[in-house]
DNA sequence: CATAAAATTGGTAACGTTGTCAAACTCTCA
DNA sequence: TGAGAGTTTGACAACGTTACCAATTTTATG
């Protein structure tokens, strides 16, 4: 069994070496004006008693916490995990950690989260979407350390934002049904809208048909998460409500997905009888044929992004950009349209 | 402009309310022996303040920070969100929080991330698998707080295992090909096999397909990361060097359906022609026609019951569990075989 | 009412680190 | 050789909290 040594501190380190805790700590942070012979004495001690730094101790003194909140809503879609996945990349060999919290798409829980989070002097905070609860907004706006707003780039952020825009994803697949020449179109969306993004992409949608002298003929949103299912179910009631409507754009692929399998297994050809789109850009798409037309939203380079934004702000380099980030959607183009 | 109000601290708050630092402390984590009227006029001066208590000073002084460290490999496939979500669905409402570190399925990484995450003091440890290096291993052993090592149960933990058997995996799909008549079974995997767990799944199959005098006939390991076009690819090449096969064992359902697709595409038709099943039981399986036989892996269940069992021994509950604890795994039968 | 026991409050000293300042040492150059 | 500058090292005090113990007040008991 493993006895209780206690771990080794900076003291420790120091007796070993000869010198003071001072010095050791100089060698530890790799401060300047450090004797090779002092750096090299301490640096050996370290290494003979396994030292490892204690960064509660550190933080508690030098202000600064290195420690990064991270607030999203949920882990069940691929976007999160992309965009902590991106967040982790930047943070690679910097000294920033993650300090996870998930909301489930509440923003009461999303506020006491944030409460929560503050308790342990986070450097910087980055937490998904631009709306918030009166109370978070106001926390978010006094704090003193960078706070970067993602995914979403349609509204003023409090700090710093890097997200693309819900409105030009809704232009973008409205003029591609258009230049295509669909003329009854329909849009299935799930889970409520929740976060209200999805609606604002939704509404872009609608507007530029109408700029182009369409109507969204009829929308249905399913109360359920996600899923072929959920696509699938959503299609089957828009059409039974709708039945000559000949494209229809989805809240994302998984819906979309679902949606054309249904459609394969009831003898509707895509996109010869009904034209299917979705949002998202996510992997399962590659290999499935034909291939959903989509758009690709820039998860990961948006983790990639506010991760290295947050390190610049905290490196106090002064070139570190803020305000509003706008990532570009990438249009892909498939055979369902 | 917010001006610089510094964050109120303890001292600010028992001043405000009359009373000592140390009656303050008490009052704010709710410590027994304090009268009513002391409680009150401390919450009062609290939240007239807008006191956030400091963690980060707590757990210099308390010892324990209540921050967990896990460590995962990826973000890239479900699997390690859902554990993510798990855990913290677990740990809503505790005061532990989640401290995240990305292997990136590279055990060196591994170990020093799990170095650089002890720098902060954890009050326990959530790792991916059962294999680590020798220094992670060596570091995670001497350990003083609870080290909860996840997905697999395969193996001796070295202090808690919470997963599932992936040799109990590759019986259960063996049994049932041979249940089903099949006889010239083959295996697509993807990455290399890593981590090393599939390797052990497809291993276990072979050998549950030989006590029942068949032979894994042929096995197919891509290099590319897991998805439907890996899964087709995979294929692909195991049955032009094997054209006889009757049946697939897939590394996981992305794979497998990527499979399907190709089969669909290419006038394969399954099972008929060709049986295919894959492991994971993913949500995407719903609603794609035919339903894949799979195995479902209780993913966010293993997340739930580590983050159960942390806060049980952190807690100091003395009916905690300990030592491996298995997770059964559910047959999902499909059409697919 | 006196006294013991229990409940409530406060003082002091840490926890392990680093910022600030000062002291000591080294080197350069007149 | 000595002044001045630069480099290297160290002492001390803090960061905000809580553990430990002592002091005080309240309540219970005979």
């Amino acid at each position: 069994m493993a006895k209780t040594a206690p771990r080794p501190t900076l003291r420790d380190v120091a007796d070993h070496a000869g010198v003071s805790v001072i010095s050791a700590s100089r060698v530890m942070r790799e401060a300047p004006n450090v004797s090779e012979s002092l750096r090299v004495r301490v640096k050996v001690a370290a290494t003979a008693l396994g030292y490892t730094p204690n960064r509660i101790a550190g933080s508690l003194r030098g202000q600064s916490s290195d420690l990064i909140a991270v607030i999203v809503p949920s882990m069940s879609n691929n976007v999160f995990p992309d965009i902590l996945d991106g967040i982790d990349a930047a943070f690679q060999g910097s000294s920033l950690r993650t300090v996870l919290g998930m909301s489930r798409y509440d923003m009461a829980e999303e506020e006491a989260i944030l409460r929560d989070l503050l308790s342990w002097n986070p450097s910087g905070v980055i937490i998904s979407g631009l709306e918030h609860s009166a109370g978070a907004s106001e926390i978010l706006s006094g704090l003193q350390c960078p706070v970067i707003e993602v995914m979403d780039s349609d509204g003023e952020p409090i700090d710093t934002s890097v997200g693309f825009s819900m409105s030009s994803a809704g232009h973008i697949m409205a003029d591609h049904f258009v230049e295509r020449g669909y003329r009854r179109i329909g849009y299935v969306g799930a889970w409520g809208e929740r976060p209200a993004r999805s609606r604002k992409r939704r509404l872009a949608f609608e507007a530029r048909l109408a700029e182009n002298g369409l109507s969204l003929v009829d929308h249905q949103i399913e109360d359920a998460q996600s899923s072929f299912a959920t696509g699938a179910a959503g299609l089957t009631t828009l059409m039974s409500r709708s039945p000559n409507i000949d494209a229809v754009f989805f809240a994302n692929d998984d819906l979309a997905l679902g949606a054309m399998m249904h459609c394969h297994a009831h003898g509707i050809r895509v996109p010869n009888d009904l034209a299917l789109a979705g949002f998202n850009g996510l992997d399962i798409r590659d290999g499935i044929t034909p291939r959903l037309t989509t758009i690709r939203s820039p998860r990961a380079e948006i983790g990639a992004r506010a991760g290295q934004i947050m390190l610049d702000r905290i490196g106090g380099r002064s070139d570190a950009e803020r305000g509003r980030i706008d990532m570009p959607l990438s249009f892909l183009p498939g055979e369902t349209t």
